[in-house]
DNA sequence: AATGAATGAGAGTTCATTCAT
DNA sequence: AATGAATGAACTCTCATTCAT
């Protein structure tokens, strides 16, 4: 049930947005009553912080992996990374939009444990570039926070647009967007 | 009077959200009644609106003075683009973060009126893209719509963290992304 | 300028009601501003006192004439008051539908020089009635309040279904209302 | 409770009128909030339409056990629907005088279920009128539908003015209207 | 004679939340 | 594990009225 609920939200909160989805709008559609939600959860924010959670946790674990390996270069890191963030908005439904679009309804208290976390997967990306830069595959003349921030906003702006049946593929705009960030911030010999 | 409310609800609707701000809260901030909004606005929406068509107007307008410029090739019109997205976020306060955080909390009526235009803005730097392809500026191997949803997102996300005063201005934040994306994009002799 | 408040509202309210028609509403149809309406009257219930006052004073003027020509017998008298207040509708717009349907918006005040007219107006029927059983034309074993009650019933009940304009005039129906009345009440030698 | 807040609104709405009487106003009267007037009713209007529609319905199912019962001739069945609808302002309290005097305060909507009900019950009347025209037990030479309107208005108007606990009862008034009419539209050999 | 900006009280309605069962 | 009645605060919006000009 406290999935069938987290489901029902995710797909009600991306159409309607957070603030204007009732708690009444997400056990009609479940034919349950607010009683059960409240046995659920304890408040309508819970279930959005359990949201924010579960998207932020898988995408941060699977990032940890992708930089873990060692036999990867900087370059497949950062094609690996933005292919598994458009991936998951076939995976995990719209949480992704949810995550970036409704994070300011979320709590001070909640906040405090869900920013570390986003900065936390920021500053992995910018480690791989510094890396990089280091490693002497990527330009050294470049700010790599800016970069970092111009990777995120290219690949989190596509869950405004990308529709994971529209004509091209999550792995086809993946190679495409990598492709444009590459060859821009790496040294060239072209 | 009118300005005042639109200043100070730009604001307000920055920190908490359209939801989230409510008639009270903005009229509190000026000193004044709840009559005197309706006075001047006939709903919470129309207000909304009217930040949404002053944005996009403004952008648009100034889209059409770059495009049109025959002087400019296509590398700079880019770049000038871009430049302007960036400087609006000082010249119109925070109605770009308003213009794409809260469309959802439009009418159909007024999405009708706002997407064209929304859409002309992306049409118009695709053709740039694409006028850069036919005359050599630009790689022909790479999806345009998707060159332009990548621009796009670099530049939309930046409302999400660039502030005015903080240690980059917007022209340098501009060339770091010209720089990013043209030496990705435009066909190499380097 | 005056007159023209007047009527207008009558039409407003006919259509919506009183209390649904605003101040507002009335200066529209008008193309003026509420301060017109705030320089004629002093608040809304004052219109609303002085459509009730000039229907009533209208009516029992012409009743009082009615009822005072002496060359006419009682049965006469009833029949032209019939038809006096089925000719008002034509005559005085909706004021009467106004009058019978709004009257509980009146503050105690003004209900205070209203009733008594109403009153009177039914009284003088009431002492046609009387006179009529005196006379010998009417029955006398009938209560006269509540066959004046009766009378009034009919015929201010067709302020919700007659229309000048319909199949039957204002005569006719006056007659038909008449001869039903008349043929019962009056004592029997048919 | 939902029967407790239709009998309180009745009240209140007979005294200061639909649209003065707020929301506040009722739950006051029962000493609950307004929460739980809007779980029982999704609108004031809706609290409205129930109050219409027990009532039509009611004095409808009276008619029709009056109309069908073919041992009674056409004067006995008048009789009896006069008698019925007197009554009912003791039984039903004032929704009749509700349903005449608020009517315009329903929306489209509502509107369109509750004027087929109302015009059925004309026909109703009209009909016994009409077949007791055919069988010779009333006149001929006047307009039915007059005759009916007519009936209504005197019957209906007496909500006005009625008091359960007046010198009269609502029978002694029913025979004396009964009287009035029926000397009148029968046809005669008195 | 008329305007237009502003008020302030109150309207109907929504909704997250509680709690006894 | 779930219900359903009830709360109470907040919300958007309406409107008769005022008043300086």
């Amino acid at each position: 049930m406290k999935e069938k609920i987290i489901e029902a939200s995710i797909r009600l909160f991306e159409n309607k947005g957070y603030s204007e989805t009732s708690i009444q709008d997400i056990v009609d559609e479940l034919g349950v009553t607010k009683g059960t939600f409240y046995y659920y959860f304890s408040s309508k924010e819970e279930l959005l912080m359990e949201i924010h959670q579960n998207y932020i946790d898988h995408i941060l674990k699977v990032q940890e992996d992708i930089i873990s390996d060692e036999s990867k270069n900087n370059r497949t890191k950062l094609f690996e990374i933005i292919y598994m963030l458009l991936r998951s908005i076939k995976t995990h439904g719209s949480s992704a939009l949810i995550f970036f679009r409704e994070m300011n309804n979320l709590s001070e208290a909640s906040l405090a444990e869900i920013i570390p976390k986003r900065d936390k997967f920021r500053f992995n990306i910018e480690k791989v570039v510094q890396e990089g830069i280091s490693s002497g595959e990527f330009r050294s003349d470049l700010n790599p926070s800016i970069i970092t921030l111009g990777i995120l906003g290219m690949t989190n702006w596509s869950y405004k647009w990308f529709k994971p049946d529209g004509p091209l593929s999550d792995k086809e705009v993946s190679e495409i967007y990598t492709e444009i960030i590459l060859h821009g911030i790496e040294k060239e010999e072209r």
